[in-house]
DNA sequence: ATGAAAGCGCTAACAA
DNA sequence: TTGTTAGCGCTTTCAT
């Protein structure tokens, strides 16, 4: 069905090295009979099987990409900025996502060393104990980490506690002073996990009671009623909300709107991502904002970086810069309004 | 550094042949050899090399899929919808994007090809008249259409045509009669065109004026001045407008916002795609959905019968079922409001 | 400038 | 039950 070197040879009359030759070093055969050659490798369509390469021994130029999901569009946009990168350099990539679960992430890991990848770039629930990480370490296939905010390997994040403590106190500064953090599937996660040490350091800074965060569910997409009467009702009710991702910000806007509370008058709400569709939002969601594309872009350079040794390399972390979005979902409160 | 299965058949001292039993029909060999390569196996976590099972002429197991951007969270949820099943059926994914550029899907089609995928799961701009899926025609190269709406093809699709006769059809129920269509980047796809058809035979059948579409280029994310102001002034301007997709009636409803218009008191929006987003806004989109993620799975079923020939697969076209989500950015309109 | 042959990791037919 | 061997498509010495 699909032509191999040695249809090529036999259509033109030469032998399967020549062939070989004309594809990987045109110069060192005669022109006549690399014109004759080529013709045939036009005729027959023919295109050198990688499989065949990589046997060989040489690279594979294939990328894994281990996700958690593309239901959140903040991997959704990593992965874009992967891709581009990826087909301009001639790779391939193998994708796979995880649910969050660590079984699918082991066998995702193993699946791609399986495939031969040369490198993996990936998001794991929690980076710093994973023993499969270490396991790539000593065998000492490269890999870099998106969103995974760990000094100990090699990654590429923001610097998710200073970023959600520069957010909390921005809140703090319009006035906030009952400010609730919420976070949803990340708790299990490093990542939650630094945001609500930014938040509580921010809270302790200015003399505030932090509050654990507050779990929600929010693949039901639908803020639990229990939920929403600890937002809304009592004395001690936050004025702000800091959420510990877009996706669940918006969930909780839209329960609040539901429940008659606006947003921002009767609450604050600060996001974490910085996701594009947010400020298509309205009110727009002011959010902390992670670099997504860049992110994935700058996982895709020091990846390819060690794989090709162009670089040494050192540094483990690579902290790139957040923003803050400040979208009309945050309101001033006036001192005399707080009761605390 | 990784071993292979020679590195197993010195460390147990059996023959690669074994070893070879030993993974693919352990029931034909001695019970003490299979406890014994088995442990060297653990020890040495030898994993079988796909290269060479594929080199073999044995199945890749490799799906390519070619998308125009993940961007879109369109396409990221049919690709969610496909990974799971891959994931459960023992396939790898290749994925490449396009940017809706016809170059990159020759490339991507090329390298995929390359590859040896033992079929492809695609979304192109334009599915009628494209070479290369011909091509493929005639090498036998299995593939399925996502989103594509053609009978010339394999396609899984909802029609393209009757949601948006559905669609707007509805909005002339609750008493528009100066609709507008507006279209994005799809302009130039199979989908757009269908969907403006469906447009302009449900105003006709209602003796309405049908307009050309009105074309946005949102990238930008923000709507250009000449265009809101063709959509808010004058005695003509349009009660609703019917958005050839979700992520375009977003950028549409926040140029509204930004002009002081209300929507839907005074314009309603319909768009298109069922954004599992557009329902966390507020006011919550309405929309003419397609089932995404079903969309995804119904095609990777479609290509697994076809790569299995467990089903004889005689029909062309899989259309799926559209649903209308009548969110509350759409506003009756009372007959005597209307100079029409 | 070209060809012959070995070998990459694996499976399967055939031998023992 | 186990081993020997050929061959999948390709690159790369080593000869010619």
């Amino acid at each position: 069905m699909i032509p191999t070197i040695k249809d090529v040879a036999a259509h033109a009359g030469f032998s399967i090295a020549t062939v070989s030759r004309v594809i990987n070093a045109p110069h060192t055969v005669n022109p006549l009979t690399l014109e004759k050659i080529r013709r045939s490798i036009d005729t027959l369509n023919f295109r050198p099987s990688p499989l065949g390469r990589q046997l060989r021994g040489e690279r594979t130029r294939l990328i894994g990409v281990v996700l958690p999901t593309l239901a959140n569009p903040v991997f959704a946009e990593c992965l874009q900025g992967i891709d581009d990168l990826a087909a301009a350099h001639g790779y391939r990539l193998m994708l796979m996502t995880t649910q969050y679960d660590a079984d699918r992430e082991r066998h995702a890991i193993e699946t791609l060393r399986a495939q031969r990848v040369e490198g993996l770039i990936l998001t794991v629930a929690d980076a710093d104990t994973h023993p499969l990480l270490d396991e790539l370490d000593r065998d000492g296939l490269l890999y870099v980490l998106m969103h995974n905010d760990t000094a100990r390997r090699p990654a590429v994040s923001v610097d998710n506690r200073l970023a959600a403590f520069d957010g909390v106190r921005m809140l703090i500064a319009h006035g906030h002073r009952r400010i609730l953090m919420l976070a949803g599937t990340l708790a299990a996660s490093d990542r939650a996990r630094l945001r609500h040490l930014g938040y509580a350091e921010a809270m302790q800074q200015a003399g505030l009671a932090a509050a654990p965060a507050l779990e929600i569910d929010f693949n039901a997409n639908e803020l639990a009623p229990a939920v929403l009467a600890h937002l809304t009702t009592g004395p001690h009710r936050p004025t702000a909300l800091f959420c510990s991702n877009d996706l669940l910000a918006m969930v909780v806007m839209r329960g609040l709107h539901r429940a008659r509370m606006q947003v921002p008058n009767d609450m604050s709400i600060l996001g974490f991502d910085g996701l594009a569709m947010g400020e298509l939002l309205s009110p727009p969601l002011a959010s902390i904002c992670a670099p997504n594309r860049e992110i994935g872009s700058a996982a895709w350079r020091r990846l390819i970086a060690r794989i090709d040794r162009s670089a040494p390399d050192t540094s483990l972390a690579l902290t790139l810069p957040h923003t803050l979005r400040t979208g009309a979902t945050i309101a001033a409160i006036s001192n005399t309004s707080t009761t605390a």
